[in-house]
RNA sequence: GCCCAGAUAGCUCAGUUGGUAGAGCAAAGGACUGAAAAUCCUUGUGUCGGUGGUUCGAUUCCACCUCUGGGCA
């Protein structure tokens, strides 16, 4: 079922050009745009997630937009099978996937590789939650610790969620969650990843928060408003990411309106710092500081 | 001009009843297997505004000076 046609993958930190230079393959190859964002997969979280806009979508049309409600978790693991079905449409219609997006760990996990885990239960997950207010967190822990020291190892006494996921998973499969471990990996030879980062001077800060700006001038703070009305709750899984907690941390009167800025540019910061550390994990990337050259790069791979 | 309050880490501020200091944020590095833009870990030497004085010892007490708020004229 596996063909070699190319897939090309655009990774880098927030605000490095991704978006342009996806824009700009599109336009010179037959091709499909497949968003790689943890984000942007959310309706209604347009501004803050710095989705194109509604116009640009319709003539760069992207996969894997728009199409989970805010108040929904979603996964990784759901990111790959939706990814997968995406690749082979477009396969089958003879387009070059484009990936391209912010979500390293998406990026991670298909590049690199990832087991498949029973997925999440909210059920069990209330029950463990339940389990730590009952008899503490040290004592949940020792309780991992005992069962599955394999997984318990790489896991901080203090880090909760991870904590609850691996115990999650043996009370689901009976099994431990270090069982799992594989990675198998599936790099496959036509996948073509790049990163492109500019890199972290003042120029970077400079951007970052003159993006910010406009984000907040073009209704970033209304946007978080209209969704809390329509879901009713500023307790949304959406509402945990950078920028989106920091504007609904300010509607609960928390953030003042005069930091408002500085918080989301130091949450965006860190979301970038983040990112790199993520991309120093992935092997046999393509680096470039800029979109052109990339782009000649990529045109040049792609024999076009 | 007078009175009051400040001056401590890049920022906001604690603190030391006199034995040369610590939180949060920022920054740097890292972990990461269905919330990942999440969650978590590690890293803190800074003329404690300046100059003198008291003291075995001052960032801490005293005096003066400089600067910053605020008030009164």
């Amino acid at each position: 079922m596996k063909t070699l046609s190319p897939i090309i993958c655009i990774l880098g930190p927030t605000n490095s050009g991704k978006t342009d230079l996806s824009l700009k393959l599109f336009d010179e190859i037959p091709s499909k745009l497949i968003s790689v964002d943890s984000v942007q997969i959310y309706k209604y979280a347009d501004i803050g997630s710095n989705k194109i806009s509604k116009e640009l979508q319709k003539k760069y049309p992207h996969e894997l937009i728009d199409i989970i409600e805010p108040n929904e978790i979603y996964s990784v693991g759901e990111f790959l099978k939706d990814l997968r079905r995406s690749l082979d449409e477009s396969t089958q219609s003879n387009k070059i996937p484009i990936l391209v997006g912010g979500s390293m760990m998406y990026f991670f996990s298909y590049l690199v590789g990832f087991d498949d885990l029973p997925k999440s239960d909210p059920d069990t997950r209330r029950k463990i939650h339940e389990a730590i207010d009952r008899r503490g967190k040290e004592n949940v822990y020792k309780e991992l610790k005992a069962k599955d020291p394999e997984a318990a190892k790489n896991i901080h006494p203090n880090d909760t969620q991870r904590i609850v996921r691996a115990l999650e998973v043996m009370e689901i499969s009976k099994k431990t969650m270090s069982s799992f471990f594989k990675r198998k990996k599936r790099f496959a030879p036509n996948v073509f990843p790049i990163v492109i980062d500019k890199g972290r001077g003042s120029s970077f800060d400079n951007e970052l928060k003159a993006r910010i700006e406009k984000m907040l001038k073009k209704g970033f703070i209304d946007e978080v408003h209209e969704i809390a009305k329509i879901y009713k709750s500023n307790k949304l899984p959406l509402f945990n990411s950078a920028g989106y907690k920091e504007v609904s941390m300010h509607i609960d009167k928390i953030i003042k309106k005069d930091v408002l800025i500085e918080k989301i540019f130091f949450a965006h910061k860190k979301l970038a710092k983040h990112q790199r550390t993520w991309i120093k994990k992935i092997p046999n990337l393509k680096a470039f500081q800029s979109a052109d050259t990339a782009k000649n790069e990529i045109l040049e791979y792609l024999s076009y």
